[in-house]
DNA sequence: TGTACATCAGTGAACGCGCGTTCACTGATGTAC
DNA sequence: TGTACATCAGTGAACGCGCGTTCACTGATGTAC
């Protein structure tokens, strides 16, 4: 399950057209990318069609079956993917973050710098979490789940740091996490000139997340 | 634009069946009512075609257009009735709050009771938001937005009513109002018994983001 | 009260299309001898 | 090194289906006289 890779070539033997109608080899790769150039602002991956995505591979519409059960399987392997992406982009920025620029800042710098580039995964995650199978969903669910797990961490991390507290890390992390992914997917909608100014208020929501847990913690507020 | 009387009868001309193969009167409530059906779970408005919204509806499929342009039209006029309901049950809400039973929690509550009421255009306007054409986005981008100042001024009474200020009052409800929707999303999937626990969890993410406005308010914490 | 007429929400039939899926096939690759 | 063979990712053709949309139509309703 590497996230790599997936635009390079088909493998070397394949191409030089030498045969004449057929391809040589057809990765699960080559249809997983694909669907990511298919996947833009108006297609979500739950209107896609096989043939479509076939057609995109290059690949006759039965050979799809080669590869995957049914378009839900190809969907659930994509937001494996983009869970792992998404994970690897904070990850990162958990790095680049020092005593200037906040861990909440950075993290949300770098999420939004991706989200420019136009990164299919990245855009698939955020937008298509309330729609399709069961399945589907409870794989968005677990992508979610282990995004808000490497958070949480962080968070305790940074609290300790800060010498404070957090109130119910857990959900902390939770809210942050699904507030991040909402604020995500429309600011994808929006023109390039806005987005400046979506990063700047995404920023303070979290901000105001993560004060208000170390607020009620130091305060053992418990009414609600 | 009245979200009452979806769901009554045709007018009494109209059944009887008289009239041998033919409808006296088909309204546009009742095309949107059989929309409304249809709707659940697995099936957002998004996948619903055209021929099985006018079946549902009792019409052939050209009837349709008699009264939408095409789905996108129908999706956008659901949507708009789905926003108006939303205000609908948080206005009661407000209202039901007392000393005893915060703001936050009253609204928290009388929101989840309605999704566990099965309110088909409550689970419309959160599961449907980031997916669709422009139009559509928009429509339900409007509505949230309609949201959001209504609760705006609603969190404003309410710190003034404590005696405490708000950072950024629009930001915070916005947070808010992203937040309930996307817990909101994920709730309708859960088995009934796991949703008090899910309302719960939801008071208290809302109430994280309430007291860190707040505090950032107090301090004038302005480092972000 | 009756009659003639315009309106327009309804109709059934038909169209062409892209879809998912199946079938028996083919031929490049890798392995065994 | 050559030959025979199994494997299996690819193929083209075909299927039946539900879809959105169009057409010319019909007949109940409300209005004018």
């Amino acid at each position: 399950m590497t996230p790599t890779d997936l635009t390079a070539e088909k493998s070397p033997v394949a191409d030089s057209g030498s045969t004449r109608g057929r391809k040589v080899s057809i990765s699960r790769d080559d249809i997983i990318s694909a669907a990511l150039t298919l996947i833009g602002p108006n297609r979500s991956v739950s209107t896609l069609s096989l043939r479509e995505v076939a057609r995109e591979a290059g690949v006759a519409p039965n050979s799809f079956y080669r590869h995957f059960h049914d378009m839900d399987e190809l969907a659930i392997a994509l937001i494996e993917l983009a869970g792992s992406s998404l994970r690897g982009i904070i990850g990162e920025a958990r790095h680049r973050a020092t005593a200037e620029r906040s861990v909440v800042r950075s993290s949300v710098e770098a999420f939004m710098e991706q989200l420019n580039a136009d990164d299919k995964l990245l855009h698939m995650l955020l937008r298509e979490g309330t729609a399709g199978s069961d399945a589907f969903k409870k794989a968005v669910e677990k992508q979610l789940g282990f995004f808000e797990e490497e958070l949480q961490a962080d968070l305790v991390r940074l609290a300790a740091h800060n010498k404070t507290g957090l109130y119910e890390p857990a959900l902390t992390a939770k809210a942050i996490t699904r507030l991040v992914v909402a604020i995500g997917a429309t600011t994808m909608d929006l023109p390039p000139e806005q987005r400046a100014s979506a990063t700047e208020q995404l920023a303070v929501m979290v901000r105001m997340i993560v004060v208000g847990s170390q607020t009620m913690a130091a305060s053992g507020q418990v009414r609600i």
